[in-house]
DNA sequence: GAAAGAAACGAACGGTCGTGCCATTCTCAC
DNA sequence: GTGAGAATGGCACGACCGTTCGTTTCTTTC
C-alpha cells in the first residue's frame, strides 16, 4: 500500500469518528485536518472536494459495518441463529463502533431531504441493509424457524425500528434499560413470527 | 399581542421549517433572515444568540406537537382508542408537519452527543413523550384493553421504534409501502399486548 | 401630531468555511 | 545516491458565519 493510500485510510477513520459526532455536514476540513494532524490543504488534496470526502466516509464506514456485522453474522447457522447473530452484532455496533453513535442513523436523518449523491448513497446503504435482513429472515422461513407466511420485508422494517429506538434511548436518553428493552422487543418480534406448531 | 412577539412567532415558524430540512445546526441566521424577509441584525435582535434561537425553535415545535398530536388524542376514549388516536396523529405529524420531517428525530440524532442546553431540551422532550405514551397505555391496561402484566414503558419503546422506522422508510427510502408497514407493525404490537381471553 | 419606545436596518468585526495555487518535503525505483 | 513523482505544507481568496453597534423607521400612547 502506497503512503498516500495509507494516509487516506487513516484520515477516513478520523473522519468517520468526527462525522458520527458532528454529522456529515458538521464535519469540516479544518477540524478534520487538526484531528488527523495534517494541514488543511494537505488533507484536502486527498479528496478534492468536501462532497467526495463525505461519500468516501460513507463507503469506508459501510465497509467496516459489513466486516463487523453482516459478514460475521453470515457465519452463524442459517435461520434463527443467523437472525440472532445479525441483531446482536448490529445493536452493539450501532452504539459502540463510533464515538457519536451510528453514522447511518445520524446522516440518514440529516440528509433525507437534501438531494444529491450523499443522500443517494445513504439511501442505497439503508435499502441494502434492509434487504440483507429480509434475506436472512427468508432463509429462516425456509428452515422452518419462522412462519411460512411471514413477510420478510415487514420483519426487516420492525427490526430496524427496534434498533433505531434503542439507539435513541441509549444515546439521547442515556437510558440504562435501553439494551434490555431492545432485547425484549427483539424476542417479542421473533415470537410473533414463530410457526404455529 | 405586540408587534415584536408577532414577528418572533412568524420567524419561529420559518425557523422550524428550515431546521427540519437543514438540521438545528445547519440553520443559520443569514438564511433564516432571508427566508423571513428580515435583515440579519433585525432578526438576531429577537433572539440574542443562536443557541437561544435553537432552544426557542424546539419549544415552539414542541407546543405545536402537543397541540396537533397529544391534546387531540387525549380527547379520544380512554384505552385502546386513545392509543390508536395517538399513533395515527403521530405518524401523520412525523412526516407531514414540517417539510423536512420530524424535527425531533433529526435534532435528536444530531445533538445526542453534543452536551449543552439544546441536547438537554431535546432529551427532556423525548423522555416526556415516551412517558406520555406509557401513561396512555397504562390507562388502556386499567380499562382491560391490554394485558394486566404488560410493561407500559416497553410498549412506548416499541412504538417509538415503529414510528422511527416509518420515518426513515418514508423520507430517506421514499418507500410507498412505509405507511402500510407501520400500520401493520402497530397492529402486531397491539395484538401482542391484548389480554388473554 | 409629537414624544417615547420598540423594531428593524446597515455596516462592520474577527473567524471559519471550502477551495486553488505553488513551493517544499518526502518516498521510492533505479 | 539521485532523480521523478507523490505527498504535504503555506498562503491567500471570496463567501458566509455569529455577533455588535449606532442609526433609522415604525408603533404606540398621550
Amino acid at each position: 500500500m502506497t503512503k498516500g493510500e495509507e494516509t487516506r485510510l487513516a484520515v477516513l477513520d478520523d473522519a468517520a469518528a468526527l462525522a458520527s459526532r458532528l454529522g456529515l455536514g458538521g464535519l469540516t476540513i479544518g477540524t478534520l485536518a487538526t484531528e488527523a494532524r495534517l494541514s488543511k490543504s494537505g488533507l484536502f488534496a486527498h479528496f478534492g472536494s468536501k462532497e467526495s470526502l463525505q461519500l468516501q466516509v460513507i463507503e469506508h464506514t459501510e465497509a467496516q459495518f459489513v466486516a463487523a456485522v453482516l459478514r460475521p453474522a453470515l457465519a452463524a447457522p442459517r435461520g434463527e441463529p443467523r437472525v440472532r447473530a445479525l441483531y446482536e452484532r448490529w445493536v452493539t455496533w450501532s452504539s459502540e463502533a463510533l464515538p457519536g453513535g451510528c453514522l447511518f442513523v445520524a446522516a440518514g436523518a440529516e440528509f433525507d431531504d437534501r438531494p444529491g449523491p450523499v443522500r443517494d448513497r445513504l439511501a442505497r446503504q439503508q435499502q441494502g441493509w434492509r434487504d440483507s435482513i429480509a434475506q436472512v429472515f427468508r432463509a429462516g422461513v425456509a428452515e422452518g424457524h419462522f412462519a411460512a407466511d411471514a413477510d420478510a420485508e415487514q420483519f426487516a422494517h420492525e427490526l430496524v425500528g427496534i434498533v433505531l429506538s434503542y439507539h435513541q434511548a441509549t444515546r439521547l436518553l442515556l437510558d440504562p434499560k435501553a439494551r434490555t428493552r431492545a432485547d425484549r422487543a427483539f424476542e417479542n418480534l421473533l415470537a410473533s413470527r414463530r410457526p404455529v406448531t
